[in-house]
DNA sequence: ACTCCGATTGTT
DNA sequence: ACAATCGGAGTA
């Protein structure tokens, strides 16, 4: 899994900066940890985030690809291609990702997080996040090098 | 009402 | 390189 961390008002890059502050599109991500945060980019394209701090901070990751382990024929259904999961527009699309999701608890059917496998530290790559101007040079964006179900190196 | 532009993708 | 395509935010 590819994440990007988005830390709250003090992060020039999140959609909910402290320049931007609270609004009708950026109201997911103030909602209970552990809920999803959906929201639509360059007016095509879906993404997904996870909200991550308590009710009316809003911090969140936005979930940039992951590897699929089943399912597969479902999501190239949804997709009509093969790239499937890595970009965080085609995975929401893959995963039947949309604005019915906002606020849904991600810790039950249809769309849920789970604990993983620990990621070795030599193996986590921490750098920067991608197609953002503001707070550029903040290292928010984590992957795991060892796998290929990565956005972009 | 009108402009600008973005946490992207697919095609040229 | 660039078009596609939507809605939030700022300005008037």
């Amino acid at each position: 899994m590819e994440v990007e961390a988005y830390e709250g008002p003090d992060d020039p890059a999140s959609h909910a900066a402290a320049s931007i502050g609270r609004t009708r599109r950026n109201e997911g991500l103030f909602g209970l940890p552990g809920t999803a945060y959906v929201h639509l980019n360059y007016g095509i394209h879906w993404c997904f985030n996870a909200v991550t701090d308590v009710e009316g901070s809003p911090h969140g990751v936005l979930i940039r690809a992951l590897e699929p382990l089943s399912g597969e024929a479902h999501m190239r259904s949804r997709r009509g291609r093969d790239e499937l999961t890595n970009g965080p527009g085609r995975l929401a699309q893959a995963l039947g990702i949309g604005p019915d999701l906002q606020g849904h608890r991600l810790d039950e059917p249809p769309v849920w997080i789970e604990r993983g496998l620990p990621v070795p530290a030599a193996s986590l790559v921490t750098t920067t996040r991608i197609g953002i101007t503001k707070g550029a040079e903040l290292r928010l964006r984590f992957y795991d090098s060892r796998s290929r179900w990565v956005s972009r190196r």
